[in-house]
DNA sequence: AAAGTATTTCGATATTTGTCGAAACATAAA
DNA sequence: TTTATGTTTCGACAAATATCGAAATACTTT
């Protein structure tokens, strides 16, 4: 939970979320999307695979990254139970 | 949006939350609740302020500080949307 | 007015975080 | 088997963050 929080905790990574909320893409085609270098990507990437936000899947030279939205219900789980 | 991510990133922060959800506490209630000296909880109230997630009342000498769930729509706005 | 209680601000420090370029690793193409 | 392309790891550094004790501020009580 703590790590999902923290996940969540940067505008890059949530708007790779939002980026991928449309469609599937390489860490690559990532990268592209923004202004900083691709370690800086690939740091952020790894960041939301530990918080399970997103799966990587290696097909060939590329790595290929998909949201995972199982976490989120969690999340809103307890953001709905702080209004009770 | 930034400022609530970055609030809520914090177990003391949460944990604050959670325990106004039941009743309204001065700063110095809040305080006792937890291993840390006031000036942090200070700061932690503070950082949720700002975040709009609690309100603050001056009571006489007391600060009575109380939740403030209407940002967390918002939140959950932003959630559901990824899920779509 | 003086002393006591509640809370926040200040100044300092240790830890965490985001970022970078260079190097390393992995696969593909020539 | 070189060369090229895609991705991550490494080492370093600057900025942000959590924490603390002491001091400052605000109010109450005596």
């Amino acid at each position: 939970m703590n790590i999902v929080f923290k996940a969540l905790n940067d505008p890059i990574r949530r708007e790779i979320l939002e980026i991928l909320k449309e469609k599937d893409m390489t860490a690559g085609d990532i990268s592209e999307q923004f202004d900083v270098g691709k370690p800086t990507i690939s740091h952020h990437l790894d960041l939301l695979r530990q918080a399970n936000l997103v799966t990587s899947e290696k097909d060939g030279q590329f790595v290929i990254y998909a949201i995972n939205t199982t976490v989120l219900d969690e999340i809103m789980k307890w953001l709905l139970d702080l209004k009770k």
